[in-house]
DNA sequence: GTCTATAGAAGGATAGAC
DNA sequence: GTCTATCCTTCTATAGAC
């Protein structure tokens, strides 16, 4: 029959930006087809084009959601942000890990799929990569400035602090030896002994 | 003609790897074509399978490769190891640093396109991914019975370290404000607080 | 050692039936 | 809303000429 029985525009909709992030985050953007996307659906290949104009626009907009539902997640969970930065650099760190380790699959692509977006397309994804790094930058700032951390380098010691906490998905696994809630406490550890070295400070 | 004048097998071969190895790094394995690459050697698609017997060998022989160099060079600069666990550190943050600014495609190929290795080839290089690993862990574990560090986990501060020395590579410009030698001094100070963070220490 | 030519498969995207 | 069928392009890899 041409139209399923109990079949649903936004339900498809939703199911496929499911199954692109799924396989885009395991075989690489272009290494997926249009088909095999639509066979993890279960419709064929010329029904995904009901749901979006092209493959770079379903490229896109997984990754602009991706982004939008972390800077959205963060504002949510900072709305009653702590003064002191120590506190406020602690709850990034559980953010930030919690958050990434719960779209492990969205963090993969959103990170290695910058390259097969267009330049239009890359700019607006990399302005909101930048905002967000911005607000890990802003933490440190003020907590250097309110003498509370002691930065090598202040904006080397954001970029550092992000990368080993996003590092994090490349070993995690569900049955592995460490809950969640214990990585959390293992990272804050290292990135207190991280933003409290003062010994060789380069300024910044 | 049929042979170009001035033509050579073995040069050849050296130009293919090395623009093999700027087109996956810049677009990706999956979508570069063999006929691309043929373009930026200045060949015929057909003549590169005189030198790789397919794309996928192509793809392995740059990782293993990479990975090989990765560990002959470390061989060669720690052959006089200090035996203080810090100097041991301090050369291998270094090293790192400076062997993958030098090196910035065959890493990002080696991070980026491991999914996109047959299961054998996946399992070679893995392989040697870890050993590179060890070598860290060993300095750090070595330090740690030495009482000279103080780690938060030894196995997650080895990750961490790695992580973020590696993310280097994503931000570094030839003309940007920092030099490498200055880039070296704020790593070694960031990596220093991470490895003396004992007030929250556990265990490893 | 490299070329041209091509086989054969697979890709993205569209048209029209139901 | 989805299917079938198909257009047209591009891909990897091979064959045979030079």
């Amino acid at each position: 029959m041409a139209r399923k029985s109990g079949s649903d525009g936004k339900k498809t909709a939703q199911v496929l930006r499911a199954a692109a992030t799924r396989l885009f985050a395991q075989y690489g953007y272009a290494a997926v087809s249009m088909r095999q996307i639509a066979a993890e659906v279960g419709v064929q290949a010329g029904a995904l084009y009901l749901y979006t104009p092209d493959k770079q626009t379903l490229l896109f907009q997984i990754m602009d959601r991706h982004m939008d539902d972390l800077l959205t997640a963060w504002q949510g969970e900072s709305a009653d942000s702590p003064a002191d930065p120590m506190a406020r650099l602690e709850q990034f760190v559980r953010f930030h890990i919690r958050f990434h380790l719960q779209r492990v699959d969205g963090v993969f692509i959103a990170y290695m799929e910058l390259r097969n977006l267009s330049k239009e397309n890359f700019a607006v994804i990399e302005a909101k990569r930048r905002q967000y790094e911005r607000l890990l930058e802003a933490i440190l700032q003020d907590g250097s400035a309110a003498g509370r951390f002691e930065l090598c380098d202040s904006k080397l010691s954001s970029y550092a602090i992000i990368a080993m906490l996003t590092g994090v998905t490349t070993w995690y696994r569900d049955d592995g030896r460490l809950s969640v809630e214990k990585i959390e406490e293992i990272y804050l550890c290292m990135v207190r002994g991280l933003v409290m070295q003062g010994s060789a400070k380069t300024g910044s």
